[in-house]
DNA sequence: GTAGGGTTAG
């Protein structure tokens, strides 16, 4: 008995039948209980549930549900625990069958809460009105919606339908499953709306894209609050209609319903695309004011944000200042460099990510391969190829590989490209389409315009942008004919309508053919303002043609177009300087020496052993200056020698190049290729990119250099490539 | 004693 009694004392509840539930205090004050609220990891909860069968709590109903709630809902609990402490439960009451169903809805196999909902009927409990909203959850995230219905069948069996909870898990389990309409009725034919009922319908139109349904929903609302909020402007996020987000946002603000993260990452995201870095700030300080300075969803969203609102710079010293980058944080990076056209930059951040041991992803990739096209930094892109096959054979990400075409085209390597598309099992339209501009651009007209045929062979149906190929390749080739068949096709036969680029195609394809007038009346045609392109298009085609009357027309709309491109006003000259208009000419060099306007400089850039050297006009800023210049020089000699003579008419008219380009043989393209000359193994393939078109000096001398030092030279200009090869030109001298 | 709407960034 001496033993016995502290135990009793201490213990009171240990000697009581474990189909007795004492009284509610009296367990509830039991200091065990406290502990388990606080329990954050299952070490501790093992411990606590060791204590609990010691003092002999375990016995009674609600203490086992408290331990199955915590294994079965708690994130630091465990679920096969909970099922192991449910299996020893002689007569599980509601509350547990409740919980234990409700742990599987949160879990990854929420069709097992079904199994529960079963032995609990089976077992003689009659579901009450906490079962169906956790039963309802997991329905919510079966795959499809006929568990969910069959559950409703149970709903209404036991009566439970008009039950607010019920109810709303209802309306949430087919909006979620897309049943708009079945959602809709259950909506409607419920008393009882609250911001819950209504969000959860919502939140089904707007994530279906219906977000006009939702909004009028939304503005229905007795009260609204933050959820409601998020799932609209998300709503308009994901379908692109950024600014109605960000106004929304503002008008939450204004009625002070206080935003959490999730607004912030929608706002921000409609802030990256929008470019609205006053909003992006806003959001800044919030997320300062209220300590998610470590969040890294939202560091990510911001850095994006920044990006994307033409400010690379602040975005980089954001991502420099996060210690515990994830990938996502190296994506945005890159991307956002990427997306401000600053390449080099994005790939010096995909080297530093390898450097870090960082494994890259498609995302990864899908923004690094379009940086190596834009610079042509082929080596980079082969090194991604292999990778990709080694890592993705598998599971091919189908854009990975259109990109990857679109890389080697870009590139100059075309055949590698075509090899790449072939191997592509099922083709998209945009594998198809990168295929065929990937070909136009290399001035392969009979080639791409194949590729268009066995595309519809193939029952593929072309897009605007394979018109815009298609049109650009008989743009190259100066295809007048067909190019104007191809522009009625699109319209007639495949309904398209013409946009600014294909009109762009048309109108150069007609102003170089010499048809001026029937240029003009395309662009009188057209429902859109037609961009300086066009007028670019018209003025040059009156620089080739000597049309005096229709340039000038086409300069004054072009100065007020582009008021700070001397382009135009270099072309207006030229043609003048072919009429003999001398004074003409005079005044415009005035004008322009008198309002500073400068040109893009020339640029030029070519890859060796992986590293891209980039060459401005008369350049010295390169380690090997000297080298290159004597190289150049050289090189200037030989092509004089085999008979090249400088076109000094061209000269003597561009004004531009006498003004701002100095002399043709420091034209960036000149140094790129005596950089190559002198860094790589005779007989090898230099591939050079130029950020301008090449100009008529430069193209005829390229093409004596191929013949004289053996080398095939492949060049990539604004608009198309040329593959210089044995003193011949792949363009045939047309571009 | 347990409950309904949101898993977020590329």
């Amino acid at each position: 008995m001496a033993v016995v009694a502290p135990i009793l004392s201490s213990n009171p509840l240990h000697l009581l039948p474990s189909s007795f539930d004492p009284p509610y205090e009296l367990i509830h004050s039991h200091p065990s209980l406290a502990l388990l609220s606080k329990c954050r990891s299952l070490d501790t909860f093992k411990q606590i549930h060791s204590q609990f069968i010691k003092f002999g709590l375990h016995n009674t109903q609600f203490a086992l549900s408290k331990l199955v709630e915590f294994c079965a809902v708690s994130p630091h609990g465990d679920l096969p625990y909970a099922v192991s402490i449910f299996n020893s439960i002689h007569n599980p009451n509601h509350v547990i069958y409740n919980m234990m169903i409700r742990g599987y809805s949160l879990s990854s196999t929420p069709s097992l809460s079904l199994h529960y909902y079963v032995n609990m009927l089976l077992s003689g409990l009659e579901p009450n009105s906490y079962t169906f909203p956790f039963l309802l959850k997991s329905c919510t995230r079966l795959p499809t919606a006929d568990t969910g219905k069959q559950v409703h069948g149970q709903v209404l069996k036991f009566g439970l339908v008009d039950d607010v909870y019920a109810h709303t898990s209802l309306i949430n389990m087919y909006a979620q499953h897309g049943d708009l309409d079945d959602a809709r009725m259950m909506f409607d034919k419920s008393d009882y709306r609250d911001a819950v009922s209504f969000t959860a319908l919502i939140t089904g139109y707007a994530s279906r894209g219906y977000v006009d349904e939702a909004r009028e929903l939304f503005d229905s609302i007795p009260i609204r609050d933050v959820v409601s909020w998020n799932a609209m402007i998300a709503g308009y996020a994901q379908t692109g209609r950024f600014d109605v987000a960000l106004s929304l946002f503002h008008e939450m603000r204004k009625q002070r319903v206080s935003p959490n993260v999730s607004t912030m990452l929608s706002i921000l995201s409609a802030c990256a695309q929008r470019g609205d870095m006053e909003t992006g700030g806003v959001v800044r300080s919030w997320i300062e004011e209220h300590g998610h300075g470590s969040n890294l969803k939202l560091l990510n969203a911001m850095i994006d944000m920044y990006a994307k609102c033409g400010d690379p710079d602040m975005a980089r010293s954001l991502f420099d200042s996060i210690q515990e980058k994830d990938l996502v944080s190296w994506n945005v990076m890159i991307g956002g460099y990427a997306h401000a056209s600053k390449y080099k930059e994005a790939l010096q951040v995909f080297r530093l990510l390898l450097l870090n041991n960082v494994e890259p992803n498609d995302v990864t990739f899908l923004n690094v391969i379009p940086a190596c096209a834009h610079l042509g930094a082929l080596d980079l892109g082969k090194w991604i190829h292999t990778y990709v096959k080694k890592h993705y054979s598998e599971f091919p990400n189908e854009a990975l590989w259109t990109s990857l075409i679109n890389m080697y085209a870009k590139c100059g390597d075309i055949v590698a490209a075509k090899q790449i598309f072939r191997g592509v099992q099922r083709k998209s339209l945009a594998c198809w389409n990168a295929m065929i501009s990937g070909l136009g651009m290399h001035g392969d007209a009979a080639g791409a315009i194949d590729l268009f045929t066995e595309m519809a062979n193939e029952g593929m149906k072309p897009d605007d942008i394979t018109f815009v190929g298609v049109l650009s390749v008989c743009c190259h080739a100066g295809l007048v004919d067909l190019g104007r068949e191809f522009f009625n096709t699109m319209i007639r036969d495949h309904g398209i309508s013409p946009r600014l680029q294909h009109y762009g195609c048309m109108v150069d394809l007609l102003a170089r053919a010499g048809q001026l007038e029937e240029a003009m009346s395309m662009v009188g045609t057209m429902e859109q303002e037609p961009d300086g392109a066009i007028w670019g298009s018209i003025l040059g085609g009156c620089r080739l043609h000597k049309n005096v009357e229709l340039g000038e027309y086409a300069a004054k709309i072009l100065y007020s177009l582009e008021p700070g491109n001397p382009g135009n006003y270099v072309a207006l000259s030229n043609i003048y300087a072919g009429a003999g208009r001398w004074d003409e000419v005079a005044k415009i060099r005035t004008y322009l020496n008198d309002a500073g306007l400068k040109k893009v400089p020339g640029s030029t850039s070519i890859e060796v052993d992986s590293v891209v050297h980039e060459f401005l006009v008369s350049d010295r800023t390169h380690p090997r200056s000297e080298e290159v210049y004597r190289m150049a020089e050289e090189v200037e000699e030989a092509v004089r020698v085999a008979g090249h003579v400088t076109d000094t008419s061209e000269v003597y008219y561009d004004v531009d190049r006498e003004w701002k380009e100095g002399v043709v043989s420091e034209h960036s393209e000149r140094l790129a290729i005596a950089y190559g000359l002198i860094s790589t193994k005779a007989g090898t393939t230099l591939r050079i990119v130029k950020n301008l078109r090449v100009c008529g000096n430069c193209h005829a001398a390229t093409k004596i250099i191929s013949k004289i030092y053996n080398r095939e030279i492949i060049a990539r200009d604004r608009s198309r490539f040329h593959h210089f090869k044995d003193g011949r030109c792949s363009c045939m001298d047309y571009w």
